[in-house]
DNA sequence: GAGGCACGCGCC
DNA sequence: AAACGGCGCGTGCCTC
């Protein structure tokens, strides 16, 4: 198809040509810009359309301003990629897309499990249409200065024009797969996303460094420790002692089997095992090592300079299950020890709530399962792990009688939804098979509607060759020959496991369209900083955090209502200067 | 020197 | 006999 291209490089040119934008049911947006980061770049040009016309916007000499209506409006908007242009066009114009279609997520939508990567537009163009891209242009706007050449516009439209013809072509696939309401939530939540990357999360850098200072020094004590374990086994060369470098697992094991220990590998799970003064002394080296290193000054490197925040990038399709994963920094994996977690902290005059689904998955299971006891416990706001350390022990079991029981049973019900096996079971618990085994049919004895929903999600997987959540979000699998045992077994785990990690994150995403919703309708003064699985954290301002709180958390339960028919659904909330748990 | 893998470990 | 689901990151170590 050829672009019919309007270049609009004066204001009136723009006001012009509005009447025909206004009029068209949907445009395919794109912006060509300086680069990746909002903050450190500019947006050069806009450009709306359809295959039939395409208006480029010269952002440098027209202001977009008279777009808003159309851009923050009810119809529908497609992008490839709709976070990155969302972000460029809060940040530069204070507009907010509303109503997007994003071709790249609904591709992963239709795609997921059957593909890794290859979401891209030049990938999706051939595949779909036919038509080969060509992105090396993109990189001419990099420092781009004066006009702009024809093959710079034609390039500009022809995204619009694929990125169009590819929303065309997808939408009867989504209807095919019944992925409709999939795709409609992960477009909805995208601005969710583009306003916590554009907020940022406040950090408090000195805070940090004192506890990356204070792990260095242990883990240089740890290190001293450790030489001295090692010191009659420490190979030695024509120069005199070499250094066992503690870090390589090769050398660490290597060094191991000269104390005659022989491990096969150095995980935690092996290690503790064996009763050796040593082994503390790694433990010790490894967890302090552990901060230096992985949340260390390198860290820090990711605050910006100009607000003191971090801006992270999410990947809402980051996890096969439909989890969003994060990066640059990952802020879902800091420790969630109070010390690092408080460096969170919010500015002057505000507040952080931190708003969490009290045992999410559990509750999904119960409602997926409908067992009698985990239902029962959960409308009667009981302690699950006690009780159902009662029912397999037939001791009393609280958090105060028996705990070890409660323990255990809480590891048990946590490993349940990840397929966990006797094997898996006996590790964790540093049992015998055969107790771990004894356990396990305990277990299901008492509960066979856990047992009997778990078989089935992975009997299905392998019939249907998908799994899918309580949104009907769809993984799908490579179904293994009937003799793969292995494969089979591990198909069977993430099939177990995905309907309940999957609807948690439908919830938790349809929660953050819910929460940004309702700020931006009673326009409160505050920012979503962050999110991690199950839990939401916003910023807000002093004077009405308690309101904003009550409505995180109404928003929560909303949300969770819409998947929990017959569980309810509880969100603890907590108010203070940083980020709690 | 870059890129990719395995390991180990932080989170839910 | 047996691998517990989903991630990202730093390090070591190997290959090219």
């Amino acid at each position: 198809m050829q672009p019919n291209i309007s270049f609009i490089d004066e204001p009136q040119k723009l006001l012009n040509a509005l009447p025909e934008i206004e009029a068209m049911p949907i445009w395919a947006v794109d912006t060509e810009t300086t680069g990746l980061d909002p903050f450190e770049s500019e947006v050069i040009l806009l450009q709306v359309g359809s295959p039939l016309k395409q208006y480029i916007i010269d952002c440098r000499k027209v202001a977009v301003e008279p777009l808003r209506s159309i851009l923050e409006g009810d119809k529908p908007k497609i992008l490839h990629n709709a976070k990155f242009d969302y972000k460029m066009i809060s940040h530069h114009f204070k507009i907010n897309l509303e109503n997007m279609v994003d071709t790249m997520l609904i591709e992963q939508v239709l795609m997921n499990g059957k593909m890794k990567s290859g979401f891209g537009l030049k990938d999706l163009a051939p595949r779909y249409l036919g038509i080969e891209v060509d992105k090396s242009e993109r990189f001419s706007f990099l420092a781009h200065k004066g006009d702009f050449s024809l093959s710079q516009l034609e390039y500009a439209a022809r995204d619009i024009i694929s990125t169009y013809l590819l929303a065309m072509e997808q939408l009867p696939r989504l209807h095919k797969e019944a992925l409709e309401d999939t795709a409609r939530l992960e477009c909805l939540t995208v601005s969710s996303f583009g306003d916590i990357e554009l907020n940022g999360f406040y950090l408090d850098q000195r805070r940090w460094l004192t506890i990356v200072e204070e792990a260095k020094k242990k883990r240089d004590a740890a290190r001293i420790a450790l030489d001295q374990a090692f010191e009659a086994v420490h190979q030695k060369d024509l120069f005199g002692a070499v250094e066992i470098n503690y870090d390589s697992d090769q050398q660490l094991k290597a060094a191991l089997h000269r104390l005659e220990l022989p491990v096969e590998d150095t995980s935690r799970n092996t290690l503790i095992k064996i009763k050796h003064p040593a082994i503390d002394r790694i433990f010790e080296y490894r967890e302090q090592q552990k901060i230096v290193t992985t949340y260390g000054e390198a860290f820090l490197e990711w605050v910006k300079k100009y607000d003191g925040r971090l801006h992270p990038d999410f990947h809402q399709l980051g996890a096969e299950s439909g989890r969003v994963s994060c990066t640059r920094p990952n802020l879902q994996n800091i420790p969630s020890d109070s010390d690092f977690r408080a460096c969170f902290t919010a500015p002057p005059g505000r507040k952080l709530i931190t708003a969490d689904y009290s045992g999410c998955e559990l509750r999904i299971l119960a409602e997926l399962s409908r067992d009698p006891t985990f239902i029962d416990t959960f409308r009667n706001n009981r302690d699950l792990h006690s009780i159902v350390a009662t029912q397999m022990y037939h001791k009393p079991v609280s958090k105060k009688e028996n705990k070890e029981l409660r323990d255990k049973a809480k590891i048990i019900n946590f490993g349940l939804a990840y397929g966990m096996g006797p094997g898996a079971l006996a590790i964790t618990l540093n049992a015998t098979a055969k107790d771990a085994e004894a356990l396990l049919k305990g277990y299901f004895k008492t509960f066979p509607k856990i047992k009997e929903y778990l078989e089935n999600s992975a009997r299905e997987a392998l019939e249907r060759g998908y799994s899918q959540t309580m949104g009907g979000r769809k993984r799908y699998f490579v179904v293994p020959k009937e003799d793969d045992r292995a494969a089979r077994g591990a198909i069977e785990r993430q099939a177990k496991n995905m309907p309940i990690q999957g609807t948690n994150a439908d919830m938790i995403k349809l929660a953050l369209v819910f929460v940004r919703r309702e700020i931006n309708h009673r326009q409160l003064d505050v920012k979503m900083v962050n999110t991690v699985h199950d839990e939401v954290v916003v910023e807000s301002a002093e004077a009405q955090v308690d309101e904003v709180a009550a409505m995180v958390r109404d928003k929560m339960i909303e949300a969770g209502e819409y998947f929990l028919r017959t569980i309810p659904v509880d969100v603890e909330c907590t108010i203070a200067d940083h980020w709690s748990k």
